[in-house]
DNA sequence: TAAATAGTTGACCGGTTGGTCTAGTAATGG
DNA sequence: CCATTACTAGACCAACCGGTCAACTATTTA
């Protein structure tokens, strides 16, 4: 009954963009509906709010990663293999974003949550879960790194899989600061070798 | 000639307490004004526009950083000891902010940083300069730490100096996302003790 | 003490903000 | 083919945005 409509994903895409280029505040409602080609009085029949729509935003972006992430870390590849392939998506996924996007974006997650945590309870929790998502996909590999007697069996995993992310993070951070990621290219593979203490 | 105020500093205080707590673009300068008692007249007498503000303020941020760094990482102390106060530095200062400002508010370079390097190119100067200081000091003191043969002569001082800081950066950014700076009191020494790679 | 100077005040500006509302349009199911 | 429903259009709103300006006040120095 009724009509359908793309507007909705329309709206969404466009934010993801616009937020995550600029900053949720920089980019101002009217700004996505110009971009995204749709009236506000369709924007408000969507979203209650702004922050909802950066809210389903985030929701869509942890869908995407999270099929990648199960692909990437899934069990039957070797452990060590799952953070290669994770290093080498998360720098081509920057390098696509960068030429789509006119620079360094970092991580969506991290760029958007730092800014929004503090300023709306519901965001704080859906970022939260979202970090709490991607430690365990290291927590994995590395257990599975222990059986294979890679790492030490002494290793805390919980400890080192918050290394790991905290890395990352920070280095998709100053990524996007000095809109620059040459440093990931040639240097992060093999940090977070060193960082994991495998050989 | 003329009389004199602290007007200036105040107005500097605030826009910093503010745009670190929040972000950038969700604090006005009416907001600013308000907090500071300040009238507009009186900001755009000392400050040709808002963003002129957050630069001062980012440069006052470094000043008062770089008297702390130094003392901390002065060549009379030993290397390993220069991190262990960085760290407890580091957390003493989030512990206070947080009380202060209400949540915890990570690395002010970084949050604002992150917001405005892509929006303002002076901005993107000042802040990618003081990333470069702060891996200066890691730096001499893993060089320290060669010499005095602590870690292995062999050890890439530069690519371990972006290490350190990418961690301290995600390490802090989590923090504030989470608003909880328990992991950083009951982890954060250990863990860039077993980066740097020293007993 | 008076002129020069530094700082303060508050009214004002045009444009933009997030959000509302009503009237209308297109499509679907019965 | 028509009623129900999903969607769209765009005018409208009060509050707020960053910024300007001219008049005014306090202070210092010569």
């Amino acid at each position: 009954m009724g009509r359908t409509s793309d507007t909705r994903e329309k709206l969404i895409d466009t934010a993801t963009e616009l937020m995550w280029r600029d900053s949720y505040n920089a980019v101002s409602v009217d700004d996505i509906c110009k971009k995204a080609g749709v009236k506000k009085g369709s924007f408000y029949h969507y979203f209650p709010s702004k922050i909802a729509l950066a809210n389903a935003s985030m929701q869509t972006c942890t869908a995407d990663m999270k099929g990648h992430y199960d692909d990437m870390f899934s069990p039957t590849r070797p452990p060590l293999a799952r953070f290669d392939l994770m290093i080498d998506f998360v720098i081509d996924h920057q390098k696509e974003i960068a030429e789509k996007y006119g620079h360094v974006c970092g991580c969506p997650f991290v760029t958007i949550g730092s800014e929004l945590a503090a300023q709306d309870d519901a965001m704080a929790q859906t970022i939260g879960s979202i970090l709490d998502m991607k430690t365990a996909y290291y927590k994995s590999a590395l257990k599975d790194l222990i059986d294979l007697k890679l790492i030490p069996a002494t290793t805390n995993v919980d400890e080192k899989a918050q290394e790991i992310f905290s890395f990352i993070v920070g280095q998709l951070t100053i990524a996007r600061i000095r809109d620059d990621i040459s440093y990931l290219e040639n240097h992060m593979k093999q940090s977070l070798r060193s960082l994991i203490g495998a050989a």
